[in-house]
DNA sequence: ATTCATAATTATGGATGCAGTATTATTGCA
DNA sequence: TGCAATAATACTGCATCCATAATTATGAAT
């Protein structure tokens, strides 16, 4: 009748594991700003532990892509070029695209009242304009897809994608009138999974993404500018 | 005028790449079977190394998927299901469907030349039934069109999802008759990319990699009886 | 004053040691 | 004889230490 009393050392992420996540959300947060070196020693000593599960975070960071460790010279966070971004958005595209495909044809009633749901949020923080409430729902929004399209796999390369995206994070959702118009995407996607259209809202979906990178790229330029 | 000193010691990879290389090896081999338990001690006595730098790759190959660590209770290989073959190989098929799309776009002649010269050599492993040579020449024709298609975010994903794929390597080309079926199939897609049809090259390659996935369901359902 | 060489400092990569936990073996009891 | 409880063993995960290489600072020479 107890909650399995191993379990909770079971459940406790390791520490490499833990300190990684509490890395990327300082890298995604550019508290630790693109091409900036990491500094061990500093962080070791701010987080009590030492070197060592740091340095295994360091490993499991680089296969993310999200830092890249130059041998004997450390560790520097992901710099993302205009070519970089050229080249994951259109993948992107491709595999949010087929879940969204995929996810329309197994669409349950029950599925499509989740998604419903948290389109809703998406409409009312489209409306008052809150751009990282917006982008928390819309997170959830293309999560549930994933979970609807059911193949882990597919997921865990688009979870991949997300977070080396989300190193220029610097929001394209910021763009002025970029927050209507990917609800007004959003709609339309919503709507071709309403009519079981699995082409289209995989079509549509795909757009989807392809529009996110414009509107980065119009922001680059605005902001080189 | 000289040919850089320092670069000797930059181009040696780390040792904990070296490690997770020759893991990689030897998990390919089934030396390591799938599902077996990674002895650090054992391993790191037999590489005259120390824990550490063991430690180190199995955390990259554990983000590359080819082993799972359970925390507090080690490492193992990589066991992967016929539910977990299902969700690989679509999306491979997705990827390398890409690749090959973009490949046809952006063709030049010489590339062209170059993909026959591996084509040919298909044709002569076949002819012979040279299963490891056709496997390896089967294999320079995909990373060559990868180049091609000039996208490395792409390239790497596909490179990744290979190396899961390998883990099966009880190689589905050894079933009788796939390995004739598979340089028709690659007939076909040089075919799609000499007519400079990428939509056709695209399709072609995708349902290259789904054969694939059929062979080796069958090659399953074999050894199972 | 600038540049090059050399020395001092600092950081990385790897080895070793140790505490805590899981696993296995052993012993006692039913 | 089988099962449970406990003791012994073994392994993982983290910390600490050290050697080597890179970087920076210092000083000399042109």
């Amino acid at each position: 009748m107890n909650a399995r009393p191993a379990s909770a050392s079971l459940n406790a992420p390791a520490l490499y594991e833990q300190v990684a996540e509490r890395l990327r959300t300082r890298i995604f947060s550019h508290d630790l700003a693109p091409g900036s070196w990491i500094d061990e020693q500093a962080l070791a000593q701010e987080y009590g532990i030492s070197r060592t599960p740091l340095r295994e975070a360091l490993k499991v960071l680089a296969s993310e892509g999200l830092v890249i460790l130059k041998p004997r010279r450390g560790c520097y966070v992901t710099e993302l070029s205009e070519q970089d971004l050229d080249e994951v958005f259109p993948v992107m595209a491709l595999l949010e695209g087929r879940v969204a495909e995929e996810a329309a044809r197994r669409l349950t009633s029950a599925d499509f009242s989740r998604l419903q749901a948290i389109h809703d949020e998406l409409e009312q923080h489209a409306a008052t304009n809150d751009a990282d409430r917006f982008f928390d729902a819309n997170q959830r929004f293309h999560s549930a897809l994933q979970e609807i399209a059911g193949n882990r796999y597919l997921s865990q390369l688009i979870d991949d994608a997300r977070k080396v995206i989300k190193l220029t994070r610097r929001d394209s959702l910021r763009l002025d009138g970029r927050l209507r118009q990917s609800l007004a995407e959003h709609r339309d996607i919503l709507d071709a999974l309403r009519r079981g259209d699995s082409g289209l809202a995989g079509q549509r979906m795909h757009d989807h993404l392809l529009s996110g990178r414009e509107a980065l790229a119009k922001l680059h330029v605005a902001s080189r500018a």
